[in-house]
Formats: C-alpha cells, sequence, structure tokens
DNA sequence: ATCACGCTGTGAATCATTTCACAATTAGAC
DNA sequence: GTCTAATTGTGAAATGATTCACAGCGTGAT
C-alpha cells in the first residue's frame, strides 16, 4: 500500500479518536492479541470501520489485508505520531475539587503527561506534594513554567479568574491550555485551547431527554 | 420577523451553545443590562455573530433590529426551550473522586437539574446524606430510579464497571447517560450518551501543542 | 503455484455545520 | 414625518466531516 504522504493537520477529532485507538489497543495487547481488524476496532470505540481506517491514514502506518492491523506495531506508530519523545510536563492551575480529583486521576496514568507543577492562592495548599507533584503559590506560575519549560497546562481555577491567568500562562510559554473554567477564553492565535464543561454537558444530556418514551423494562 | 417554524431537532452542537448563552446572559442580567447585540453575545461565547443568530432561530424568540435582544426574555425563551418545565432528577452512580466532585459541583448550580440519588457497591459510602444527596447501595438503582421517575443518569464507575451499568440504568429507565467512564457505551437506539474524557482531552491538547513555538514573553 | 476471499486505503459522494451576504426592519436623529 | 445607520433573520455558498463503494492486494487454502 502506499505510504503516507502527511497532506494536512489531522483534524481536533481525528486526533481524540487516534488517542481513544491507542487505548483500546492496549487493552487488546494485554489480552494477548496479536492483530485486529478496523472493524474490531471501531466496535470498541463507537465508529465505524470506514472512519478508523480513513483516521489511521494520518499515522504512517498500513495494515495489511485479511490479516488487518499489528497491535504491537500500531500502537507504536500511534506513539510515535501522537507524543513527544522525552514526555510533555504539564502544569495545574488550581488546587480545588476539580484539580485534586485531576491530580489523583492522572498519577501513573499517562507516564508521557506528568503534571509537575500544580499552583494556588490558597497559602494552605502551596509547599506541599500531592500525589508526587509540588504545589507553589501563583506568584511562582511564571518562573515555574519557564525553568521547567511547560508548555502544557490544566486551567482548573473559578471562572472569574481564567481569563487572567490563561493570559499569564501564554505569557510564560504555554501553548495548550485544557480549560475547566466556564468561559471562552481570548488566546492568540496559535495557543490551542481544549474546554470541558460538565455543565454543558449535563444540560445536553437533559435536553436530549426531555419527552423521550423510557425503555419498557426487560 | 418571521416566526419560528421548528423545523428539525436541533444538532448537539447547537444546544450546547444555547446553554452557553443563557449562562451569558445571566450574567449579562445581574450587571443591570437590559439588551444584547448578537455580536456582544458571540464574544463572550467564542463564537461568531453569525453563528449566535443561527443558534437562536431555533428557540422561537427575535431580536429587533438596532436593539437586539431583550436579555430577560431571551432568558426566558432559552429557559422553556432548553429545560423540562417541573425540572428533571438526575442520578449519580460512582461515588468515587469524580462522582464527589461532581455532586459537590451541582449543589444549588442548576436548580432544574439535581442530583436526587446516588449509587456505590462501597458498602462505606452508602446510607449517607452527601451535599443534600441521599446515597444508595448498588442493588437498589433500579427501585429508586423508577420510584423517583429518573431520566437522566451520571455515570462516574470504572471503565470495567460502565457498559454493564448503563445497561442496568437503561433498563430502568434513564433515556440521557453522561459518561465519565473512557469507554464506548454501546446503548439501543433513543438512548443519548454524552462522553466526557478528560485523558483524551489532555491527549489532545497535547498533541496539538507539540513543536509549536512559545510565545516570547510581554 | 494458483486461486478466491475478505480486508485495506482512498476517491468520490453525501451529509452536517459554519460563514457569507443581503433584504427587511426599526430605533433614534432631526 | 422622514431619513439614516445599524442590526436582525435567513437563503445560499463554503467549508468540514463522515460514509460509500470499490480497486487492489496479501493471506491462507488447496
Amino acid at each position: 500500500m502506499r505510504a503516507n504522504k502527511s497532506k494536512r493537520a489531522p483534524s481536533d477529532r481525528t486526533v481524540g479518536r487516534l488517542t481513544l485507538y491507542r487505548r483500546i489497543l492496549n487493552e487488546i495487547a494485554d489480552d494477548g492479541v496479536k492483530h485486529v481488524h478496523s472493524h474490531a476496532l471501531a466496535l470498541r470505540a463507537g465508529a465505524t470501520a470506514a472512519q478508523v481506517r480513513r483516521d489511521l491514514m494520518v499515522v504512517g502506518y498500513e495494515g495489511t489485508p485479511r490479516r488487518g492491523y499489528g497491535v504491537a506495531q500500531l500502537i507504536s506508530a500511534l506513539t510515535s505520531f501522537l507524543d513527544e519523545p522525552g514526555g510533555q510536563p504539564v502544569a495545574l492551575v488550581g488546587i480545588g475539587n476539580i484539580g485534586r480529583s485531576l491530580l489523583a486521576y492522572f498519577v501513573g496514568r499517562r507516564p508521557n503527561l506528568s503534571i509537575k507543577a500544580a499552583f494556588d492562592v490558597d497559602p494552605q495548599k502551596i509547599g506541599r506534594v500531592i500525589n508526587g507533584c509540588r504545589s507553589f503559590d501563583l506568584s511562582e506560575l511564571d518562573r515555574e513554567i519557564e525553568a521547567q519549560g511547560i508548555r502544557v497546562a490544566i486551567l482548573a481555577v473559578p471562572a472569574s479568574e481564567a481569563e487572567q491567568v490563561a493570559r499569564r500562562l501564554v505569557d510564560a510559554g504555554v501553548v495548550g491550555i485544557l480549560n475547566f473554567a466556564p468561559v471562552a477564553l481570548h488566546t492568540p492565535p496559535g495557543i490551542y485551547v481544549e474546554n470541558v464543561d460538565v455543565t454543558m454537558s449535563l444540560e445536553k444530556v437533559a435536553f436530549f431527554s426531555r419527552r423521550k418514551k423510557a425503555r419498557t423494562a426487560g
């Protein structure tokens, strides 16, 4: 089959699914399975076989007809496509409910993306080591981010502070932000922002649950 | 202007933004502002003016040229479009890190969507009242959901349990699920599932932060 | 060796979403 | 009352994402 020609930047949606495929492949590999078809991947990812194949076009690894994709090879192709080789340190700003959950959640989960510094304004929360991550006063944000060369940040501060903190992050060198604050950040071009808005998500679910008939119990 | 003709079901994306507009409008209303233009809403929502107007076509309230939208009227139109009149009770399954954060987060935030029952398998967590919400053993899920007529659920259990719990939820009458487990749920047609996958989100941010130049501090 | 089956990769078609662009409208100035 | 400038609602165009459909190929069977 022809080699990938790296046509253009993959879409946001595609990259999201690629991370999902990798996670599924890791589970499959743990089961000792060596090969997998696009159809099987699609089933577990909640997508279609055609979409899986289309998504995989960007990663530069090709399966073989009748045999499918080599699980180990595809994992390694995905990893070299998705991950920065030396790992990417992540900063967390805001050690509230959400922030602490995230610290606990990410510890050891994706070694390539470990949270290397956490920031807050509450003196009770600073100067500690939480889940293997040192916490600092917000005033040290710029210095610490520059010192560690951090380019990815998780923003988990109150909505009223988000815009201002985002600006400081960008000025310190951050180019990607995972934003949990329920506001639209206004960042310069070239900065990637992904919003997680649980209230919006729940309201969407509630809306699409209106006036629907429940299934009869089975 | 012509009246809305309720052409078809609004898209997922549109509904999400409508909830966002309502939130922004509530903030604007608190500032005592009476009218707002599509352009101002767009700025705060991170959208374009045309998109705001397009989205608002579905809600059956129209602004007036030169004056824009009446803030109070638009809030009430959005609310009658988005909300079920008597409110929608919500169930939470899984009282771990995420579950507890959500309980704390949603208490009093959207009165129309209050979490009315929480479930877990850990005996230490059941039979209590956490943030005004009673917690039950998982075995009582079906009974309690049917008794309270709950149709919306938040799924915050380990990935290995998610599929099975989702099936029970659907059988008990749930038609919309906000899924925090990192697996694709296989639900019958007509069931609305919204996934929140923080690992995927962070990996997306990390990917789009690769090989980007940081902005020079200013 | 040869063959047939079934899976991949991808151009083209379809479907969905966003943006453009402008007629219709109206608040406010005079 | 009349005019002007600005804003809305929306048809149409543009853009983006997904699905279709099939040529081409490698595997395993014989």
